[in-house]
DNA sequence: GCTTGATACCTAGACAGTCTAGGCCCTAGA
DNA sequence: TCTAGGGCCTAGACTGTCTAGGTATCAAGC
């Protein structure tokens, strides 16, 4: 899933718009929500949530409910206003593939 | 440009199945069907090329009019093909990417 | 009690494609 | 003669994804 590369950051805060999740749990919905089309590997996304983190457009804490150690991510507020700007970029990048391989199945 | 990563190589097939071109033209091309969007380096595309060419997608042959070098690059059978199996690729991708993103502006 | 599989976290290093920043040559125009 | 632009090329930097490992807990099966 190379194809993914930089898109996958503004991807994780997609789904973490819609609530707070843990990492083993946001691979599963961003699995679930793209119909089973992204299978990433957790050497994907686990570095990706460090990075957001550092940048400040998402924020951690440890959950232990049931023994179960979690480290739950949420957006912060910057965080928030990145999605949309995120949702903006590939909007663009994407008209912009469409444009140029055209309508047609051929 | 880091978001094309992955998709460089399609789009590439793509404006060449509109016909032959040069590299440095198609860098041209990729601007004007891309609505402007596009403004790949030579240190982009001409890689890609040479990959594409590796692989037998397409083939290349020098022309010489007017003193002018220039290396034009054309779809082999196998490019031709290759143009639809990329664009399937692509509209997977982009649909899983938009059912992820969501459809309003928010 | 022990093993297996799923959940859950993490990361070092391999890998590969894009970009930076240069190089070269030619032509046209000032 | 100098500059701007067309045209080709590439070494090395960079960076994000993936491979392939590691750890730990819990539930189920034998």
């Amino acid at each position: 899933m190379d194809a993914v590369r930089g898109h996958l950051d503004g991807l994780v805060l997609a789904v973490l718009a819609a609530g707070p999740a843990h990492g083993y749990g946001l691979i599963d919905l961003l699995r679930e929500r793209s119909g089973g089309f992204f299978e990433l590997p957790e050497g994907s996304v686990y570095p990706a949530l460090h990075r957001l983190e550092r940048s400040g457009l998402i924020e951690s804490s440890w959950s232990a409910e049931e023994g179960r150690r979690r480290r739950v991510y949420a957006l912060t507020a910057r965080g928030r206003r990145a999605v949309d700007e995120r949702r903006r970029e590939w909007r663009s990048f994407s008209a912009a593939v469409n444009a140029i391989f055209g309508e047609g199945t051929r």
